[in-house]
DNA sequence: AAGTGGTCTAGACCACGAT
DNA sequence: TCGTGGTCTAGACCACTTG
């Protein structure tokens, strides 16, 4: 169905806003009427075609602009469906400076969140992981992998990795990993987490289901145990449109020594 | 010059890793050479149209594939010059958990840390600001923004809001904000941030030297004085691709209450 | 001036979703 | 089946850097 005439993308020939590519002016045209207001979250925008079309451009140009949009999750793409002005997400919130269980923290909230195993054996470690949880030779790493959802919508993947002799049997974690550790005396009170951005590559793109080159957070956590030794080594992708990390700030010196791993 | 023969890009037609579709398998293709170190970094790639010769493909494709390695950081374009596999860059570390000076954070770690200054002045506060700082009405809001660099790289972007109250002068600020608050005995002792991933726009993109789409660290600070007032709004972006923010968490309850602002 | 990346086009076919 | 987004092509011109 062409859009006749309804809505924001009614009449004829459209003016761009001037200045610089071609594809830039029509993202521009685009992001504006979705801050205005005169597209909303849900809302469908003409087909790539349509737009083309109307604006007088090839779609190849549509894409490009769409393109963009899409990464900076503004619009969001259904294959064989249509293009979409992105809804509103709600953002999840997690406390930088208190280790919490993923699952404790978020039932507080009132949260619905599951998880889904990708992986749980054993295996020969990596030599970062050799040396993050300080393997002796010939030690096997445990590995358990899991994709932290709300509802439908993928929030983290998580991968984490133990000495074999402190989760002898991966497979019998079902569910929170701290909890687990409870039980073999074994949790953790102290952590060092580093944290940074990146584009998300296409494996860990389709699993948290936006788009590659998409932002995400990569988290690397070392979990101590109260003598000072390393037990959990995990490192984490969040979404970079549903997660939101505090940290509370106390001034004061740099960390000691000891923040590096 | 037509790279005759030399290097990892030497002879006639190559066989792409299969599966799916072609800028994908090209994608992959190039990025197995440069972790396998077939080329390093610095290493400049053959152009896109040689490339797109050689792998029989179009142009179009190999830009395709190009520009998800650029926004994953591994390679850069120079127009008018060619494409590059990205040098490895060090990643600058900041504590998540204790309130340091950025210009005195570098100088301890012995990194040649400059600003550039983007705006100083006195502002109409945004609603946002309002709220944040606990603004009176008609109360103006001083405003000062800086790009961070090291050396040429720019590292963030720096735009901090505090009342006029407490900086009546915004121009006056010259170096550290932290040092010029601390001679007026506005020190802050304890601040919250929220940390979340966004792929950058045009505008901060083009500030900090990197293709937009790239993945940067969005951070929200909010700074408090001994008393519980708040002094200071700042709103960050940092590169990706050189940041790493490093948090210790200790075990315990979440934080109470006040957490938000 | 030559070579590079940056933009843009018109048209084609495929894969998926709704009908 | 039809409309949508996803991929791909061959060719053109512009903007920039470098010899």
């Amino acid at each position: 169905m062409s859009n006749s005439s309804s809505g924001f993308f009614g009449d004829g020939p459209v003016a761009l806003p001037p200045g610089g590519p071609l594809y830039l002016q029509l993202k521009r045209w685009i992001e504006d009427a979705v801050h205005r207001g005169d597209i909303n979250p849900g809302d469908a925008l003409p087909s790539e075609r349509d737009l083309a079309t109307k604006v007088d451009v090839s779609r190849v140009t549509v894409r490009k602009a769409v393109l963009q949009l899409v990464q900076e999750g503004v619009l969001i793409q259904k294959h064989g469906s249509g293009t979409f002005v992105a809804p509103r997400t709600q953002r999840v919130e997690q406390s930088l400076s208190h280790l919490t269980s993923f699952t404790e923290d978020m039932a507080r909230r009132g949260m619905s969140v599951r998880a889904e195993w990708l992986d749980r054996g054993r295996y020969e470690p990596s030599p970062e992981e050799t040396v993050a949880l300080g393997l002796s030779a010939g030690e096997l790493v445990a590995r358990i992998a899991r994709l932290r959802l709300t509802g439908d919508t993928p929030l983290a993947i998580e991968r984490a990795s133990l000495s074999v002799s402190v989760l002898p049997e991966p497979e019998a974690v079902v569910d929170s990993l701290y909890r687990h550790l409870d039980r073999s005396g074994n949790r953790p009170v102290r952590a060092l987490q580093r944290i940074r951005a990146a584009n998300l590559g296409e494996a860990d793109a389709r699993l948290l289901q936006v788009p590659a080159g998409s932002a995400g957070l990569h988290i690397e956590r070392l979990s101590y145990l109260a003598s000072g030794r390393v037990i959990e080594f995990t490192r984490s992708v969040y979404r970079g449109d549903t997660y939101d990390f505090v940290a509370e700030l106390r001034i004061g010196a740099p960390t000691p020594g000891g923040a590096r791993a």
